[in-house]
DNA sequence: TATAGATTGTGATGCATATCACAAAATAAT
DNA sequence: ATTATTTTGTGATATGCATCACAATCTATA
């Protein structure tokens, strides 16, 4: 399915810089797939030259540890998915899968590499997105290795709140184990430490559905534990 | 200090495809420095605007964590270094300190940037950079959250002997405590491993001194703990 | 609407490793 | 050389959290 990417709303800072011709070449060179909560978008060990853009929608991004699946982070549309593992390698090197309905664009890695070699605006968009993932991710190793589980869950619970859905109330779209694993604990201190939250009046936990009532003591725990 | 980049003999794989004209732009817009082993190259709270090339040497990038200071990775010449935290913000986001003598230039943002626009394929060698350091990162962040010490300081050793000293006996390059900070564990439990790892005849420690006897088992050491 | 599978809640136990506390070496500074 | 400072070795103790075990829900699917 072929759309017009130049009438597309839901454009990245980077790709609203791309010239008329690149955004042409990018109409006539993807492929748009409407995917379902739970599909794969990229998937780890699996041979791809293609970048996906992820229209709409929201996933994650995990990767097998040595014991465990590690959700390395989430990411919610516009973005592209698979820059570090499409350019790196042929290879995936990390999986990226919907957690809720998504629409995604397949674009064939040598379209997209003419599209940068085009466009230098473009470009240094991109550049400043990888940046900003590695100094992101350097901190994020450095707190979850550092922090106790409490600090470590707080950390998550307001991120999806201010990075993921821009409001103190929202439902998890993770499991406890799923959420374990983005958080680098097991299921059962997941349960525990959001229940402990719920009973210290800090959130209001019902099923997947979490409010924020006390975002100052969220963000104490999230410094002290 | 200004030397001629052209016939420098320390360049990456992404400096060899400059222009000429790009070289002397280089070589009239950078500054070299002599540093002593210990001293700071870059150092996080700080303002700049230099992206900086690791001529010769070896350095640590570290970043303060919230606890302790962490040790993010060693780099060794030749290397740029500083790319994410200087595109990123004008206020350095982590530090990066010499660890044997070095050499290092300092590049203005601007020209640097000038550099990208003008020439493709260093641009695109530079993505390729960040698309390994982004994987990498993921790597090691899985594996430092999972595996416990012993897997740990295997994989570190592993590393200083294959990817920074391309020999299997060197001398450390980093005190204990420091050691204790790039595997996340505490200073006396590095001391302890260190001792084990001699005692089971896998490796040789005397001092700082290291040399791998066993590479099988510290193989297996690093995969099984 | 029944039934199987997945998800969650919660106690009891064990373990890896941090922390504390010093002593012994090794380096650096005077 | 001598003293001060940093680095290292090693035992004893404390603790955060994983793991195990099983019951209670909740959710898909026949």
């Amino acid at each position: 399915m072929q759309t017009d990417c130049r009438n597309c709303p839901f454009k990245t800072i980077a790709t609203s810089m791309l010239s008329e011709c690149s955004l042409d070449q990018l109409s006539n060179n993807h492929l748009e797939l409407k995917l379902k909560k739970g599909e794969s978008i990229i998937k780890q060990g699996t041979y791809s030259t293609n970048v996906v853009f992820l229209r709409t929608g929201l996933a994650k991004i995990h990767i097998a540890g040595p014991y465990t699946e590690q959700i390395v982070k989430m990411v919610n549309a516009p973005s592209y998915l698979g820059l570090p593992t499409t350019f790196g390698s042929k290879i995936n090197q990390y999986s990226v899968t919907a957690v809720s309905d998504a629409e995604v664009c397949y674009i064939d890695l040598e379209v997209f590499q003419n599209i940068l070699d085009e466009n230098k605006e473009f470009t240094r968009e991109i550049i400043q997105e990888f940046c900003k993932n590695e100094l992101e991710s350097f901190n994020r190793c450095a707190n979850r290795t550092q922090k106790l589980i409490r600090g470590n869950m707080a950390d998550a619970i307001l991120d999806f709140a201010d990075k993921i859905f821009k409001s103190d109330s929202f439902t998890l779209p993770l499991s406890q184990t799923e959420f374990a694993n983005l958080v680098d604990t097991s299921r059962e201190s997941v349960s525990r430490v959001l229940a402990e939250f719920d009973k210290d009046g800090i959130i209001k936990v019902n099923g997947r559905q979490i409010d924020i009532l006390n975002k100052k003591s969220l963000i104490l725990v999230s410094q002290n534990g």
